[in-house]
DNA sequence: CGAAACTGGAACGGCAGCGTAACGAATTTC
DNA sequence: GAAATTCGTTACGCTGCCGTTCCAGTTTCG
C-alpha cells in the first residue's frame, strides 16, 4: 500500500525526527552506521560483512569499523559461521532491537504532527 | 492532518531512504548538518548562529563549523546584520534548495514502495 | 563616557571515520 | 597436495568534527 507524501511533509517529516535525535542522543550514529543497523535490522538473515558491503556500495572495512563501534554499544554481535568459516554472520541483539524501536516511534510520532 | 504509519512503514522508510542517501552521495552530511539545514530551510527566518544553536541544544561552535562546511557547498550563505552587527543572518541558497528538494523527493519516492 | 554583557569566530588538542594497501586464515581449484 | 581465490581484519596516514577556552567586535547600561 503506497504513502502518497506531499514534498512539505515529507521534508517536515525529515526535519522532525532529525532535530529529536540531535538533541536527544549524546552519540550519533554517522549515515553509514544507520544504514548498516537498518539493513541488518529490517531485511532477512544471514548477513555477512561482503554482503553489507556490497549493498550500501561502500568498502569493506566500512564495514569492518562499523561493526565494531556498534559492537561495542551492543547494537549488533558477530559470529563465526561454522559451515565456512572464513565468514562471519551478523547478529541482532536486543539493545538494537531497542534502538530500532525508538527510532520508528520517532518517526511515527513525527509523522502524526504533519 | 495527522499521518499514521505502522512500525513497519516508519523504520522501512527511514532504511530505504538512508540507503539510498548512503549509495548516491560521495560526501554525506552530519546528522546535525542536517539538522541545521532543515531548519534554515523549513522555519520562517531570521537565522542565526546563537538561535540555532539553542534550538538544536548544540554550542555554538558547532554552528559555526557547519556553516563553514555547508557554505563552501553553497547550501548555505551568511550576511551581517546590519541593524545589529554581532549578528550572522543565514541565508538560503538556490543550491542549497536543489539539495533539499532531492531530499524531499528521495523520502516521497520511498515512501510510495511501502 | 567606561564597564558590563552580548554576538560570532578562532585556536587548541583529541578522537573517530575514511581510503588504500596489505595481511592471516579458510576454502576452492587444478 | 600446491597454488590460487575468498573472507574478514588490521595498519597507515589523512581529513573532519568534537568540546573547551579564549578572543575581537558591538551594543547596552549605569
Amino acid at each position: 500500500m503506497p504513502l502518497e507524501l506531499t514534498a512539505s511533509q515529507a521534508l517536515g517529516l525529515w526535519h522532525g525526527v532529525t532535530l529529536a535525535q540531535v538533541r536527544r542522543e549524546d552519540h550519533d550514529l554517522t549515515l553509514r552506521q544507520t544504514a548498516i543497523l537498518l539493513q541488518i535490522y529490517l531485511v532477512p538473515p544471514p548477513h555477512t560483512v561482503r554482503g553489507l558491503a556490497a549493498t550500501l556500495g561502500v568498502t569493506k572495512p566500512v564495514i569492518t569499523r562499523a561493526l565494531d563501534t556498534m559492537g561495542e554499544m551492543g547494537l549488533v554481535d558477530r559470529v563465526r559461521d561454522d559451515r565456512d568459516r572464513r565468514n562471519v554472520i551478523i547478529k541482532r541483539t536486543v539493545t538494537g532491537a531497542l534502538y530500532l524501536e525508538k527510532l520508528g516511534d520517532l518517526v511515527i510520532e513525527h509523522g502524526r504532527k504533519l
